[in-house]
DNA sequence: CGCAAGGTACGATAAATTTCGTACCTTAGG
DNA sequence: CCTAAGGTACGAAATTTATCGTACCTTGCG
């Protein structure tokens, strides 16, 4: 058995600025957003965000930002860590993330 | 009579990054706030606007810039002109408008 | 092994968004 | 004055999004 279960995420190249819009539009998206890059790209396990939400809830929230191409899940069976794809953002929109992190949580 | 009917803004300082960002994730709306950057200042009318779409629905989508803090407009009976908040979307979010006029219409 | 922790998938419900038709309003211009 | 152009407001339908409960799966650990 592999040791992580394969996901699907957007090529840079697919990465598109709506669905990176809609994600960010969200506050506890945008939150978890705010963690990865301050984690300076440490992964981040999902369970230790502060999101208080049902565990479904947390799921969906997940998918839309790894759909959107915002972070890089990787599945451990229990537990799945997300690190920010903050150079394949750079490269698709330049500045997109750093005018969100200096935005900071509002 | 007045020349022109008030129109609700949101004043600077109340500006959500929510609504912005909600507000930009649409193609259509995203390509009226690349116009009026490209129009620096010059005043445009909503009918000028290439949105493929009925006009309850164009007044829709300017309404949403407009309560979002994107967009200014002003109402002169027949018509209404359009500018972008530029100066005050760089004092709230700095960087974020040029992030988003340099990606372009995608 | 057997259980707890972390997470998913499915299905449902609720809420928000998008789109439009219709009726109506306002100004410009003949 | 009368009409056309630009837009709104209201209400409705369709679509999307957010939220959750429940059942289930996987790994770590005692």
């Amino acid at each position: 058995m592999p040791e992580t279960t394969p996901l699907w995420h957007p090529e840079v190249s697919e990465i598109s600025l709506d669905k990176v819009l809609a994600a960010l539009s969200d506050p506890y998206r945008r939150r978890v957003v705010l963690d990865l890059a301050a984690s300076e790209g440490t992964p981040l396990r999902c369970a230790g965000f502060p999101i208080p939400l049902a565990k479904a809830t947390r799921t969906h929230h997940f998918r839309v930002l790894r759909e959107a191409g915002l972070i890089h899940q990787v599945d451990h069976g229990n537990g799945r860590t997300n690190t920010l794809r903050r150079d394949d953002m750079d490269r698709r929109f330049p500045g997109l993330l750093a005018a969100i992190v200096a935005a900071g949580p509002e």
